[in-house]
DNA sequence: TCCATACGCAAGTATTTGCTTGCAAATATA
DNA sequence: TATATTTGCAAGCAAATACTTGCGTATGGA
């Protein structure tokens, strides 16, 4: 479980979005996250480290407790990626707002 | 090299990346796309398959050729996702967060 | 028709992932 | 001090990933 370490690959993994989803609401310890997880500790463990060396939680000690947090910055570069494809979804969101806008006025009248 | 096809996954190899890139440019026909690699023909095709498979590129024939174009809508997905974290990376100047970082290091003592 | 081109399919391989279990170290609490 | 808690380290494993090579099949042009 080496190797590659950039954001796009360490937000592949849908138990480190969760992961990510979890420390961004509120900073936790290794051991109160796992429990939110079927997987072991070892394996949420391995899932943390990934996400700290890539930088997008810091962890720091307190007591015997590793609490980790959320840092991330390194998403801006995956905004800026997907941003450039912009237009290509754009049009369609547009549509969409209008519709649901329309929808909206309906359900005042 | 099947199972999981989501687009996180997807965007997560640098050469689907590139592909993605070249596709967006200008739809081209697999050979033409396998040119820019130093990976073998089958490689660049098995990438487009998955690009292909979870909606980001589609394929269509035009005699011998299979010209791949980029249909990057669902990229819209990884867009949502990324944003609700704007916060992390936006402010980075602002004085309350030097202020809390501050903060932070001297926890770290 | 004959041949080159563009491509898919399938078998085989090395490496990476994601996970587990067992055990040891460090810290807190009784 | 004895014990429980939080965590790291390491070995081991099945599956997925990223490739390769060889071969077969259309399509287009000479």
């Amino acid at each position: 479980m080496e190797a590659r370490r950039d954001v796009f690959q360490a937000i592949a993994d849908p138990t480190r979005r969760e992961i990510i989803g979890m420390v961004a609401k509120e900073p936790q310890n290794i051991n109160a996250l796992a429990e939110n997880f079927d997987i072991s500790r070892q394996a949420v463990s391995l899932h943390l480290k990934i996400l700290n060396e890539c930088g997008l939680i810091i962890v720091h000690k307190k007591g015997r407790e590793r609490v980790c947090e959320a840092k991330l910055d390194q998403l801006a570069e995956v905004n800026q990626w997907v941003k450039q494809y912009k237009q290509f979804w754009e049009q369609k969101l547009d549509a969409l707002e209008v519709y649901l806008d329309s929808l909206h006025k309906d359900d005042k009248k």
